[in-house]
DNA sequence: TTAATAAAGGACTTATTTATCCGTTATTTG
DNA sequence: CAAATAACGGATAAATAAGTCCTTTATTAA
């Protein structure tokens, strides 16, 4: 569904979403560890949500990434997968066909639309925010 | 959503099923051409498909390619994406974790479990031969 | 029964994704 | 200012997916 880098991205954000409400700043290191991810490709990673304004980071002692209050309440899942995957998920054709259209659909067309706009409203209703509440509480897991 | 080989897979069953309802065999090169993919990727795909027993296969002139009456009314799109991509799109968890566990769920677990249980429903109810039948009235494409 | 045909199968190449390494730059603290 | 720290950025390596090539096997029909 999404890729590797998209999985870890969204792991990583819900992370520091976490840690930034407990006004704690994150390091590379710790995200990586505790997202179960390879710490030189999470550094990439890090390094593109933060061109695409997703976190921010800091440099130099007592530096690291975090989310600002803004971020936290703004940013959706959708953002993620938007800069990580870019619109494939949103508007590809399930067939692979160069293109999706209404005007030569390929035979899934109609039932793949249904999928992918599900899938689409959820990305863009869920915050990341949200979904750092279930590591609040306990009963979710960025791990395991 | 599902790898090349797979959306090249469905194409051509698709095809495939298409033809044969006229009580045509196809070959190879029709094949890869009606279906716009690459010529010897999609004999790979079309051994994988014979073997799984989705599709059923001929040897030397006028041999080729065909869905027998079972086969026609039997595969299912869940067939297909199950014999190429395997289980992960029915069990893997959203994030990439391990395990998708009611247990110990990752954070989208919940909203991803909806989505996932769609597409799955709509693999399963989806036939080939449902599907053949836009190419025949003019109204899907599989290229372009 | 031989020549032609078409799928089967193994070995290989190319492209993309995933992952690592290491020097640079910015920031903080002593 | 100097030393330590941590993100940034470019280059490279490993792993996987996508795609190719070529020989073998089975079948048909002349
Ligand atoms: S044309 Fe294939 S999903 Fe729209
Ligand atoms: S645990 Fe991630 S989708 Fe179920």
């Amino acid at each position: 569904m999404f890729s590797k880098a998209c999985e870890y991205a969204i792991r990583a954000v819900i992370y520091i979403c976490h840690q930034s409400k407990n006004g704690e700043r994150v390091g590379l290191k710790e995200i990586a560890k505790r997202t179960d991810s390879p710490e030189a490709f999470m550094a990439k990673i890090l390094q593109k949500l933060v061109k695409n304004g997703i976190v921010s980071s800091l440099k130099g002692p007592t530096g690291g990434f975090v989310l600002d209050k803004e971020q936290q309440e703004k940013i959706r899942l959708v953002d993620i997968v938007y800069a990580i995957d870019g619109d494939n998920v949103f508007n590809g054709c399930g067939l692979g066909l160069r293109e999706c259209s209404e005007e030569q659909p390929c035979p899934i067309h109609d039932k793949f639309k249904n999928i992918r706009n599900g899938l689409s409203k959820m990305l863009h209703q869920t915050t990341i925010h949200d979904l750092a509440e279930g590591l609040s509480t306990g009963t979710s897991y960025l791990r395991i």
